[in-house]
DNA sequence: CCTTGACTTAGAGTTAGCTATAACTGTTAG
DNA sequence: CTAACAGTTATAGCTAACTCTAAGTCAAGG
């Protein structure tokens, strides 16, 4: 059962120590383990969930939110269908997002073939 | 010619009267006419140009490239290999965006599909 | 034993991008 | 004429998401 210290973490998932406490403080990051001398061990499950977290940040998802659905998966099955009412809505989002991104990337190409 | 007031430039292009003084404050909108009251007298070119503005901020740019992007286009041909090469880069930045939002998207599909 | 270095905490500081307030001015409808 | 309205400026305040500092703890190497 591989363990990272917080340097470790903070290598494998591209976030500095300092965000990784934040996201612990801010409620984003329940039960994270600490050793004897009260030094965080990341488990492989943190890690799955920080990259989780990643992904809906990286989507655009305020931490407020992200805290709200990790909140709901907590709760376990009873509250299931909330927790993916939320995912589902998130993905109408995201398919969003990326239409838009297409259509700034066409204005973008044309002021580009515009030479001007 | 047909000109608009700071409300009304604000309906057409969905910012508010505060972001679009923000903005020319922070010199994104030079050169915006005012009238002999010193109201703002937006032109078809200064929306067209907010038009242009939202593109690059909605894929990421932040206001002060988009300040120096504009600065470029101010100085006309002599200023256009660098202009075009900050277009090009910034394209190259939108489709790597547009990737990573559809990896996150098959994440968040992967998840929905769980049904856990 | 002592230093080094990675960690801990609480809390302060930073940045981007707005958003609001206060006090004021010019235009227009009644 | 005057009240309401839409605008003006300068400046303050706000939120999100970090990012850093200070002061301290602990384990390991020389």
């Amino acid at each position: 059962m591989s363990l990272y210290t917080i340097s470790q973490a903070s290598a494998e998932v591209h976030l500095t120590p300092y965000t990784l406490r934040y996201y612990e403080k801010e409620g984003l990051l329940p039960g994270v383990k600490k050793d004897s001398a009260g030094r965080r061990n990341y488990h492989e499950e943190d890690i799955q969930r920080i990259g989780f977290i990643k992904c809906l940040k990286g989507t655009g998802m305020s931490l407020k939110q992200i805290k709200e659905y990790g909140s709901l998966y907590a709760q376990g099955k009873k509250k299931f269908e909330e927790r993916n009412a939320m995912l589902e809505s998130h993905r109408e989002k995201i398919l969003l997002e990326i239409k838009t991104q297409k259509k700034y990337l066409k204005m973008v190409e044309a002021k580009i073939e515009m030479k001007i």
